[in-house]
DNA sequence: CGGCATCCGAACTGATACTG
DNA sequence: CAGTATCAGTTCGGATGCCG
């Protein structure tokens, strides 16, 4: 009997017991695949052109993290992987319809986020004091 | 003298190195951040009632990272806390007009990514089809 | 009830080495 | 260049005990 060596599911904990919506938002919100998506929606990628724009934004990405993160990403639909039999190996990531779809809300989000950061700088500031505050009240 | 014993950042790793909106946005998309905001968009909720909520959506959360998550939102000025001094005690979370903003944003997405499921089972299933008969090939 | 502090196993992450 | 495999460090999450 074959073992059939269980495709799919590519890192990431995945586990069972929760609404299957959810595995893709997931995908969709992790740490490397929100920079991903809105790296791609500029143009098509290669593997090292994602690996250093990404690192630009956030820290370095491991080529691993990068990876899985493109394999979850394509296996949803969300990603095109086109990689030509040419030495050296050129592959290039660009996004699907779908992917375009989702990366334009996670764009917003970001962009949401880019445009509220005095707010939420303030914020952080009042949250801290009070803190400090608090603390000091022995 | 005092050693001032650092104040804010809450769990997650938060280094260095890296645009300063990349963090707020990280709390957002965080795997509970997402979630607890979806649902206080709803209502404002109670610390126990949060943790069942979004065990329904999810996997259950342990009451360590809900804290943990409660705690960066309320700083970035996303979330308000409300601690009732009563006995027993009772804590009500709600979004602030900050969080509102950025919860309708997520929730858009996890809607979209709610609606669009379909695409993505069937670009799965293609996806390991595709695989399968790689593997195959010896 | 709503936390906070600690210990500990499990899962995730990243640098390194290796393949095509 | 674009990955895969492996090993070691970090974080996550549950369990437990304590406090207001």
């Amino acid at each position: 009997m074959t073992v059939s060596k269980q495709v799919g599911k590519v890192g990431s904990v995945e586990a069972e017991g929760m609404c299957p919506y959810r595995l893709v938002l997931e995908h969709l919100t992790s740490r490397w695949g929100v920079l991903v998506l809105i790296e791609l929606l500029d143009r098509s990628h290669r593997f090292s052109e994602l690996r250093r724009a990404v690192g630009q934004v956030g820290r370095p990405v491991s080529e691993k993290m990068l990876t899985q993160t493109l394999q979850n990403l394509e296996r949803d639909g969300l990603v095109h992987r086109d990689a030509k039999p040419v030495i050296p190996p050129r592959v290039d990531y660009s996004l699907t319809e779908l992917g375009r779809e989702a990366a334009e809300q996670v764009r917003a989000l970001a962009r949401w986020t880019h445009t509220r950061m005095p707010d939420v700088e303030k914020a952080r500031l009042a949250y801290d004091e009070a803190r400090e505050l608090r603390s000091r009240a022995s």
